[in-house]
DNA sequence: TCTTGACCCTGTAGTCACTACAGACCGCAT
DNA sequence: ATGCGGTCTGTAGTGACTACAGGGTCAAGA
């Protein structure tokens, strides 16, 4: 287990190369409520520490796995609320993976088409382009 | 083959209603510059014909087969500039599957750690709930 | 001691592709 | 005459950032 201690006073910047999260990103998920307002130093500065970090690599694994800011706020919310956030956070990843799957079929109904007449154009026969020939409708796009 | 000739004097709900758009689309579309602006009636109200009903179905499906405004914009300049549109219209569509795969393997990956997920927390046997868990990064994403 | 450069702060605007609304005008039917 | 639907314009909101502008602060080097 690393971080037995809990280090404080990191900047933004160190923050931000720590986590490999983009600079005024940061800012943006205080902003909107993902990350706890900091502590400031005398002159305002931000004053981080590991707590935080953690919290913002949570955000940033949940956005790599494509959760919304909305669903993540959730996620944090029963983090901190719930003993036992297994249940409702089950529900909060099932429903993002239903999107998921929906959006791969989305994809793959273009992929299908664009091979299609990628294809045909590729083989430069047709004296009209298939591409713009099923874009304006002559051919069905399914 | 439809539309001998050129219905004229189509205002913009009908033209709206006519392709499945929003009403508001329409307008967008304009600004931006992917349709022409239509004649004017004297009293300033848009008067679209079957030209810009056909342009308008491009733009549609277009877009339903992922493409950007740019890209659409690009194809659009193709049909209209070029004599034989096809093998540069075929770099923009091949560049926009590529575009697409990769977008359909990013959802894959998240698809596989989500069902992953989803399952271990179904089965409820677990002290810790493994999505929270896994998001916290004491497990691996991949 | 002065300067340089790197950091910090805030607020605002830009991105993409729409979507929605406010506030005004117009045309037709009752 | 009055309502109901249509039109017009411009602007603001969405999500999830990203990028400035215009200022302040701080530590190291000459």
């Amino acid at each position: 287990m690393r971080d037995h201690a809990v280090v404080k006073g990191l900047q933004r910047a160190e923050l931000a190369r720590r986590t490999g999260c983009n600079l005024e990103t940061v800012r943006y998920y205080e902003k909107v409520g993902l990350l706890p307002e900091p502590p400031r130093t005398a002159r305002g500065y931000r004053s981080y520490d590991t707590t935080h970090e953690r919290r913002l690599r949570f955000v940033l694994r949940a956005r790599e796995l494509g959760f919304s800011l909305d669903e993540i706020r959730e996620l944090l919310h029963l983090v901190d609320e719930r003993e036992q956030p297994c249940v409702e956070a089950r529900v909060v990843a099932a429903t993002h993976l239903d999107d998921v799957q929906a959006k791969i079929a989305d994809l793959k109904r273009m992929e299908r088409v664009l091979k299609d007449v990628v294809a045909q154009c590729a083989d430069g026969a047709l004296p009209e382009c298939p591409l713009i020939e099923t874009l304006f409708g002559e051919t069905s796009v399914d």
